[in-house]
DNA sequence: CGTGTTTGACCAGCGC
DNA sequence: GCGCTGGTCAAACACG
């Protein structure tokens, strides 16, 4: 068992031009309030879950950062009371993304990307490649490259980009018929940061249950 | 022996 | 056109 502390202090959206806006929702959650958390009742997890089931949801706790549709979030919590779930998202925090033009999730205010150096790398990337997938990325606090996301992947290639000191990490879903990639490297201006980038949408549920994610 | 990782080679996009 | 760079491939390797 890691004591690892995981943290997302930044994240970023990488949108493409022919799609709809993007709101992405970001908040911690607070040790006083109940889940869901903000007036996010279970009614509007419902609601949501069923809009957008496979909208990519990522919790991030003590010892471990999950990526969970709403759906299988949905279906998962609404089989427990509320002190329970209280109980197991207590000081975890919730990253969302919605591809519709209100996003019950967005509660919390989206923070630039990161440097604009930074930015301006992604988006040469992002111009490069043919097909384009929905991306995501965030940054998290932890001494741990590979974050436990409750998906299953099998690494296919390390690469040492130019100017930073740590390697690049590339990933990909191990499930048949899914084309989810994701990238983890080590943050150029503090080592202690890992930047996951999530590129795809799973077409499976994690396979990892919900209750061994969340749980302490 | 099967599965996953490592790592050098290769390819394609971009800037000059 | 050429060099640089990021992304991917695949053979070799490690490990249970």
């Amino acid at each position: 068992m890691s004591t690892t502390s995981h943290s997302i202090v930044h994240h970023s959206l990488f949108e493409e031009q022919d799609q709809m806006p993007t709101q992405i929702g970001f908040f911690p959650f607070p040790t006083n309030l109940t889940f869901p958390p903000l007036g996010c009742h279970q009614s509007s997890l419902k609601a949501f879950s069923s809009i957008a089931p496979s909208s990519s949801l990522v919790i991030s706790q003590q010892d471990s950062v999950s990526n969970l549709t709403a759906e299988t979030l949905f279906s998962t919590t609404a089989q427990k009371s509320r002190e329970d779930l209280t109980s197991s998202f207590r000081g975890a925090q919730f990253l969302s993304l919605h591809r519709l033009s209100v996003n019950p999730w967005a509660l919390g205010e989206v923070a630039d990307c990161f440097s604009s150096k930074r930015t301006t790398k992604m988006k040469k990337i992002k111009a490069r490649r043919k097909v384009r997938e929905p991306r995501f990325c965030f940054k998290t606090m932890s001494d741990m490259d590979e974050l436990d996301d409750g998906y299953k992947w099998r690494k296919y290639g390390q690469k040492v980009v130019k100017g930073t000191h740590h390697p690049r990490s590339y990933y990909r879903c191990i499930q048949d018929n899914c084309r989810v990639k994701k990238r983890v490297e080590r943050f150029a201006e503090d080592p202690r940061m890992v930047i996951t980038t999530y590129e795809g949408r799973h077409v499976h549920s994690p396979s990892n249950d919900l209750e061994d994610s969340i749980s302490t």
